[in-house]
DNA sequence: TCCATTCATTCCAATAATGGAATAAAACTT
DNA sequence: AAGTTTTATTCCATTATTGGAATGAATGGA
């Protein structure tokens, strides 16, 4: 692996930035600062993608956004990730059947995109949106972790270590292991959760500053351990459920994406938590089956 | 204008390759060839953004295609494009209302790029696919160039001027007046349309290699008057409509994109292809006002 | 309305990316 | 199965890009 090339990668910053923040718009300076370039890059940058309507410029404010050149890449893309089309309908059909919210998100760049989404959400939190991105942390993500080499593991563990106390971290390390043991991840519902607020809830479309990241930690810190991960169903029973997530294998076998399930009824029977533990992995199960990936040995 | 930024137009052309060919994959020889790089170049290009998921490598072939992280922009990039989705909803009312095919496209780097398409297509020919991208040449395209400085204009008269005999050349001349003039742009069936074949059938998805423009301009030289625009209904009429186009504008005063309605009935009279110019008219302006677009002075 | 501040744009010395050759690894052919 | 061609990857001197300062334009506040 060869050194990374900088301007390549300036070019996806900058594509990542806006695409992290769908609904606002950015002067060159703010997309300077945000990315990390000086004001000379950023113009020359800007103005070479903006010529090609990969940004597209507001004269008026002078601002920059997404252009329409990506709005073709990206449906070319989605031709290439057929798993995407089928789990938005296999999604959207979960979501209808059983009432509850479905996504797909992926690992992109070390952080958490949501790819699609179906079915409305039972409350304004935890609503995902497409383009959306989060954080690799704890209590979210652990089915893109969980089937990863020891790097990837130990790179997860160490960013919510120092927020932990022994006993969470301890419970979040054999996580791990439950989690591909039984090819799913199932959250139970916390402290949080009678405030209203569900422990995927992370501060969300803004920018991430100190104090950005002071809420996010704030929040590991106060995790309850079945929020972490329930580790049988009746735990998840008795204090209801969060969500659940199960992986997409690609051909390579990686995780390509993952599913989640979540907004589910808060009286549900372990029983009943069961059969749709068993419908979102036999959704996840089938996709992989139909992009012809496969689960690492 | 600064001159452009080569490394930022690399990672650019590498997108707009791949996303012109969305149902290939290519090796990173075949991609450097056709986007002009050298090896050692194209290998940490591939490499650097294979590594954050803006393209996706197969690793059996040693393959490269347009990665998910791009599918995340894609949606990003719809919310800041409002117009699309309204496009999206307003030409399936229109292909179902009037039973025609429908789509918008806009011009990306010189060429035109489908955005949206609604309404099944009579016949495979002339069958666009969302991603897709076409030379702009004649007989298409022609309410992207109307709208545009004298500039745009001429780089688009040169492109045809050596395919066209001196009349047909005029009359492309002319009708980018009267596609200002009247607010669209209609194009008849030619000779072509007895085997099947519409004007605005180009080779696609396919290399740009010899071969290919060669197909291109000797289509180009074929065409008859009408199928560069027709004069006005009746001679629409009596040869029948290809297509009729309309465009949307952006606050700038540029075109945004285009709307394009196909496959008409063949034996629509004067009064009824009024109708469907009418109809398609009011979706763009409904779409311009909506996203605050105007026309230019 | 004027001033101060922020922002966009240009320019040049310092610096990092690039092209092309060389090497190694596949893939294909005979 | 061995030879041959194509492909992927590494390396280094050449060359083009970058960061930062300076300028000019525009905005917001008093």
């Amino acid at each position: 692996m060869p050194d990374p090339s900088n301007p390549t990668n300036r070019v996806m910053d900058v594509l990542n930035f806006l695409a992290a923040h769908p609904t606002e718009r950015f002067s060159l300076a703010e997309i300077a600062r945000h990315v990390g370039l000086s004001n000379g890059s950023a113009h020359r940058l800007l103005t070479t993608m903006a010529a090609r309507r990969f940004l597209a410029r507001h004269e008026r404010h002078r601002t920059y956004s997404l252009g329409l050149a990506l709005v073709a890449i990206g449906q070319a893309a989605i031709e290439q990730h057929r798993g995407i089309d089928i789990a938005r309908r296999e999604l959207a059909r979960l979501a209808l059947e059983l009432g509850v919210q479905c996504s797909a998100n992926a690992l992109v760049d070390g952080e958490i995109v949501v790819l699609a989404r179906e079915g409305t959400a039972r409350s304004q939190l935890g609503l995902t949106r497409v383009g959306e991105r989060r954080p690799l942390l704890p209590p979210v993500g652990l089915c893109h972790v969980a089937w990863s080499g020891p790097a990837a593991i130990d790179t997860y563990l160490a960013a919510a270590r120092p927020h932990l106390d022994d006993a969470l971290f301890g419970r979040l390390a054999e996580a791990i292991a439950l989690v591909r043991r039984r090819g799913f991840a199932i959250a139970a519902k916390g402290l949080r959760a009678a405030l209203g607020h569900d422990a995927t809830w992370l501060p969300v479309d803004q920018v991430r500053d100190a104090a950005y990241w002071n809420a996010v930690f704030a929040m590991i810190g106060q995790l309850s351990p079945g929020e972490i991960q329930a580790f049988d169903l009746a735990e998840a029973a008795a204090a209801g459920v969060s969500h659940i997530s199960a992986p997409v294998f690609a051909p390579s076998g990686s995780v390509a994406f993952q599913l989640v399930m979540s907004g589910l009824p808060s009286d549900l029977t372990a029983g009943q938590i069961a059969g749709h533990v068993e419908r979102l992995c036999a959704t996840a199960a089938q996709i992989t089956s139909e992009t012809h990936g496969r689960a690492p040995d």
